[in-house]
DNA sequence: GCATTAATCTACTAAATAAGTAGACTAATT
DNA sequence: AATTAGTCTACTTATTTAGTAGATTAATGC
């Protein structure tokens, strides 16, 4: 299950990914017409601008963005930055790999099993984008 | 991620596969075996027997076993047992849905992508069996 | 250059879940 | 009756999740 940070996340999304190209949109309004709580919002819009998916600016007419368009900014990218991996198992995980203590390293069915499942999973939030969000 | 206790589970359930109709099988011979804290593991057990993927027999020849062939036992419902839902979204879970409150019910492009996503990793899952983990 | 606006940063707190443990109890054998 | 082995209830502890508070910094407009 996503965390409730990574809905959060996603809903923020996809209402930039409606306003992109129309300037930078506040955290209270986004806040707002999502229903987030604000300040937990702020921590997440952070995150993703710590991980070049949202740019942001300071001051009178600052806000939040999108750093590039919505059809660039894969569901995969925005789920790893709030919740880590997606795959099922440290040892199958591409970007948060970590080997298994127990289990034999040159064959495991186990592993095997969850290469595929990650596989399956990926090749749907890899070819998504914010743009299969908008209406 | 699965919990620990569903990796438990899932090498628990690889080492009765391998020993299917060979009988009863102790708790204590499968904790050594595979590395799991016994206690935990009766816990973990407990839970699957109450599910009806092992059955189990007390005192001197008891122990656990597969309730059925390892070939009728589905990787997914394993899942589902020890971790609940393998749907990343409640609203879009098979087995433990529960309506969003917040999002449009008529037509929610988010639900729609992650329905796909969930059947893209049920396809997987609900077609691999314990004999798949075998050698 | 000062006031205002709005994001940024540091540092918490509370609640829930995960991971594991302890010990008494019950059922089946021998 | 003694032994064996699973069952049940109830904890404890650590980690993560979800959210909050308040001071700080940067940009803009006057």
């Amino acid at each position: 299950m996503l965390s409730k940070k990574a809905q959060y996340a996603i809903k923020a999304l996809e209402y930039l990914a409606a306003r992109y190209g129309q300037g930078p949109v506040l955290i209270s309004e986004i806040a707002e017409k999502k229903q987030i709580p604000i300040k937990f919002l702020e921590n997440i819009l952070l995150e993703l601008r710590n991980a070049d998916i949202l740019e942001s600016k300071k001051g009178k007419g600052g806000g939040y963005a999108l750093k590039d368009p919505p059809d660039q900014t894969i569901v995969a990218n925005v789920l790893r930055v709030i919740d880590g991996p997606i795959a099922m198992l440290p040892c199958v995980s591409l970007y948060f790999y970590q080997p298994c203590e127990t289990c034999d390293p040159t064959h495991c069915r186990i592993k095997d099993l969850f290469i595929e499942a990650r596989d399956a999973v990926l090749n749907v939030l890899e070819k998504k984008t914010l743009s299969d969000l908008l209406p």
